[in-house]
RNA sequence: GCCGCCGUAGCUCAGCUAGGUAGAGCGGCUGGCUGUUAACCAGUCGGUCAUAGGUCCAAGUCCUAUCGGCGGCGCCA
């Protein structure tokens, strides 16, 4: 049994027996009134002088918050308790009492404080709630790319080298040798595409750059396919499939956690496809008409961003960026070899990229050449250029940031929340 | 890395403009209250005013440096 059941009614009149954690404790003398969080949702129990032994009183008047217990008693429904319902305590068990002083108050914290507090922090509803919607956006990138005959290939961590030459990675000694924490498993979902044809990885990435911003973490997840055969348009059509289950799935299934955070909703009930399409040129134009001074070949900046971000009511597509200021690895456009063929995915609100994904280069010779024009090392992407050897194929995918696509679902100002344990530039504990 | 703001009680902050004996709310503790909703009421504990130096009869307050944090930008996803 649990709160969630209690809250929904099903156990309503039912002696039942709880395990959790003391929230806060109110007295009125005679009558404590006790909120008990279990993991599912938090509930009143009370305890009245006359109904309960003199030990179950005293125990009950005892408790610090944050305080484990036992708890037997009968649900009542009660319109004076939150929720609704209330379960009036006959039996009262500590399993742990908590030290008194627990270090966050009821009252606001600053940020700083709470990063520090991370491992008690996660316990309030609000962070409760982020991260259950965190875990079901989780769920529902498995669910849909596992339903559509994907196979989880998962990228290594540790690597011998940047994968896309231009991040600055965190290096680690690797017996005598250096080694370098993965700043994304592309390259190597591009590998297993000719043993599954459609595959994705999921797991933690690493930057090492001195990102000091709103949507930056040092650590973060990322969802990466990578499907043969698939054209840069089949792509596009992937990814707006992908977030309107993602975000349909969080309608339906968190809509309470969605309250507890005071998202609005109807702005995510717009999300379905097809998404707009804009390239980079119309891009730059639309900036310079509202006085930005950005040139054609220049990269989106923040500010740029969020101001495309502002004017669709839906997820929008920016394609078709100067190939210069993108990977190396990105299949330039056949009409226009000066853009390669891919496609920012900009959520709404102002929340900017959650998606960047492209068509990848298949032919030898022109991935040669762009190793070579990126200053890369060729030695290093010999592996790679084996795909390009044996049973090539046109191929695309694509990259979605977990912390920024809950950012944006949950409507957070700041990507720390979205993960259990931040890591940022000036965070590594706890 | 650049720019701006901030460091005062366990926490959130006031006091700084105009130098003159350290404050509030919350939390803790003690007591009261038989329906509380961030409960309430009374009492009580709690301070190298980030650190170092300087100006001054006198510095939390003015000046300099350092450290730490926050916000924005850049880098980047």
């Amino acid at each position: 049994m649990s709160v969630s059941d209690i809250l929904d009614g099903k156990l309503t009149e039912k002696e039942v027996e709880m395990k959790g954690w003391l929230v806060t404790k109110r007295s009125g003398g005679g009558v404590q009134f006790l909120m008990v969080r279990d993991g599912t949702g938090t509930i009143q129990a009370t305890v009245h002088k006359d109904e309960v032994s003199k030990k179950v009183f005293s125990d009950a008047d005892k408790l610090t918050q944050e305080s484990s217990i036992k708890i037997k008693g009968l649900v009542k429904e009660d319109k004076r308790a939150p929720g609704g319902y209330e379960i009036r305590i006959k039996d009262l068990q500590i399993i742990h009492l908590a030290e008194p002083e627990y270090p966050l108050g009821k009252k606001e914290h600053g940020i700083d404080f709470l990063l520090g507090f991370r491992q008690l922090w996660v316990r309030s509803p609000r962070q409760v709630a982020i991260l259950k919607v965190r875990a079901e956006i989780v769920k529902a990138c498995r669910d849909f790319l596992d339903e559509r005959g994907f196979t989880l290939t998962d990228s290594p961590i540790l690597t011998p080298a940047a994968v896309e030459g231009v991040a600055t990675l965190f290096e680690v000694p690797y017996f005598g040798d250096k080694a370098f924490l993965t700043q994304s498993g592309q390259l190597y979902v591009e590998a297993t595409i000719a043993a599954f044809g459609k595959v994705y990885c999921f797991g933690p990435t690493f930057r090492a750059e001195k990102s000091k911003t709103p949507r930056h973490l040092t650590e973060f997840w990322m969802l990466e396919p990578e499907m043969a055969f698939y054209t840069f348009e089949d792509n596009l059509k992937l990814q707006e499939e992908l977030v309107t289950y993602i975000v349909k799935t969080v309608l339906e299934k968190r809509k309470r956690e969605l309250e507890t955070l005071k998202r609005d909703l109807k702005p995510l009930e717009k999300v379905e496809p097809p998404f707009e399409r804009i390239s980079y040129t119309e891009a730059i134009e639309m900036l310079q008409k509202a006085k930005y001074p950005i040139q054609w070949g220049e990269d989106l900046g923040a500010p740029h961003e969020r101001f495309i971000s502002l004017k669709f009511e839906k997820p929008v597509f920016v394609h078709r960026y100067p190939a210069k200021v993108k990977a190396f690895y990105m299949q330039p456009d056949p009409k226009n070899p000066e853009v390669a063929l891919c496609a920012d995915l900009m959520a709404p609100e102002g929340y900017g990229e959650i998606i960047g994904g492209s068509e990848r280069i298949h032919d030898l010779k022109l991935l040669e050449q762009r190793i070579e024009e990126f200053g890369l090392p060729k030695k290093a992407y010999e592996w790679y250029l084996d795909l390009r050897r044996y049973g090539s194929v046109p191929h695309s995918g694509f990259g979605l940031g977990l912390e920024r696509t809950v950012m944006w679902i949950c409507k957070l100002k700041h990507i720390r929340e979205t993960i259990p344990f931040p890591r940022t530039i000036t965070r590594i504990y706890p």
